[in-house]
DNA sequence: GCAAAGTGCAACCAGAAGGTTGCTTTGTTG
DNA sequence: CAACAAAGCAACCTTCTGGTTGCACTTTGC
């Protein structure tokens, strides 16, 4: 199972550095913390209170959709923004496998050491 | 408490996003790959394998030390560089808040519904 | 049906990011 | 000490990013 967690990793790296990088910028990660209240939110709404421009939101939106963290319907006049779950648990366990490997990699040059 | 959490997680956000930035690249998540198996790696054999130059790395790693996920010392002629786990537990807890919030708005929606 | 609200689209711009090349500096080793 | 190995520094280039402005398009409401 360890090759298999190895290898898992690996393959989802290269899945999961766009997440990553959506989520790492200011602007985006505040956006969110709006929407995992469950709420949905136009993007009108969602300029608000923001010293940037609506289309600067746009953008960010749509960065946050491109990676999945965020979906966007239009309904009527305005489209709504809602918040998923899914990337955001992935890139967890993602980060979960990391530290387990990195524990298991102490505890063995732990073992290697009182030799 | 709940209040202290939703506090905590804005003030984390700033300091947040530079490490989910930091991951945010592919060639870096590899180059922590390598680094938390535990060993400690020079930048000529981090830059082994691939395709890039040893300064792309170098400003990789650079990159990955700004936030503190990785720590470079220079050893004699080599600067040997290092796994930190400490920032990613932060943006773990962090992710961690951001998952229990959803999942009680969730709850709260629910029973919103149910009336 | 006309005005206003909410978006979408496109062009544009400055600055940051990712990468390279060339040269210097610092250790190591015979 | 000469030669090599490892890394640092700096300039430069190209592409991506974050942001703006301006205008067109679709709903909604009176």
């Amino acid at each position: 199972m360890s090759s298999r967690s190895r290898s898992s990793l690996a393959a989802r790296r290269e899945a999961h550095a766009p997440v990553f990088a959506a989520l790492g910028d200011e602007t985006r990660l505040s956006l969110l913390a709006k929407l995992y209240g469950g709420h949905r939110f136009s993007i009108s709404q969602l300029t608000e209170g923001s010293k940037l421009t609506r289309q600067a939101i746009t953008k960010h939106l749509r960065v946050l959709e491109s990676v999945g963290v965020v979906h966007g319907v239009r309904t009527g006049r305005e489209s709504l923004f809602e918040f998923d779950p899914k990337p955001i648990r992935e890139i967890k366990e993602y980060l979960d496998l990391v530290s387990e490997q990195w524990d298991q990699a102490l505890s063995r040059l732990k073992l290697f050491v009182e030799d």
